[in-house]
DNA sequence: AATAAACTTGACCATTTTAGTCGGGTATGT
DNA sequence: ACATACCCGACTAAAATGGTCAAGTTTATT
């Protein structure tokens, strides 16, 4: 099981939007500097956050991104969701109620793949973009 | 994140092992054909989990495998340590002190990430074996 | 002693995913 | 007009994944 950068990459870049939005919009150009992610990367994953209406953008000169909802409202299922870094059991769960493997019954593991999947998915639904902001005040080394 | 197959896997393996081994020791060949797992593939997964001490080998005609453990002994961090199926959070932790990202500091989704992994791993110290072998007396459709 | 079942080991490989890059746009403030 | 920034789709190198294949060694049974 791994996390994807896409998925630590897009939540390093809200967090940095968070910080510097009040003002003005966040050009990625600057994120990109700050964070040392890729501009062009960046910009996918920036695409994707757009369509879910996590961010807005504003082009031309002086342009950038803006958070689209309040800190506390955007959770990191949305994040996760948005940039499609999900958590997958692989084959399992596919089709409804054919099984896995190809057989009639469900794997014998099935549920407990679902139980880590809701797991995994509270811690989530309860982190939002504020949290971590507050938690970055405290930045230890 | 995904999960992937080597670790479900390798549990499924271990929940059929655990239901025949009573007798005698299940061969390599049986868990194949009773849960749809190639057997070339089945040799690299026990003999990780031989060498991780969870698994013991009879060879020879009549051979196998048996368990090393209680069933209540073996956790699934066990597992999913054995077969190199981790939580990773690529490129992040690394280091211990040199920061993530090439600079000097945390990023700052660090400690987010250690949050995430502790809490998953919680999961899986409190899953052993035996706990699915009891759920899954009840196998429902 | 021969045989066959089963574990053991290591190399190999096709496919998919990942983490980007590249090259062209288009919109807009100055 | 021009530079800054978003927009978009195609492409790609490298790694991970999920295996396969071949050539062993061990041992119970006949």
């Amino acid at each position: 099981m791994k996390l994807t950068s896409k998925g630590r990459y897009a939540v390093m870049a809200l967090v940095d939007l968070a910080r510097f939005d009040n003002i003005n919009p966040v050009s990625l150009r600057d994120i990109s500097l700050r964070q040392g992610i890729s501009l062009d990367y960046l910009e996918q994953i920036f695409s994707k956050l757009k369509k879910n209406e996590i961010v807005k953008s504003i082009r031309g000169t002086q342009g950038g991104y803006v958070l689209n909802k309040n800190p506390n409202e955007i959770k990191l299922t949305n994040i996760f969701h948005a940039v499609d870094e999900k958590v997958k059991t692989v084959q399992c769960k596919k089709e409804s109620k054919k099984g896995c493997n190809g057989k009639a019954t469900k794997c014998i593991t099935h549920n407990l793949w679902d139980e880590l999947e809701i797991h995994i998915n509270t811690f989530f639904e309860n982190k939002s973009l504020k949290d971590l902001l507050n938690n970055n005040k405290e930045t230890r080394v």
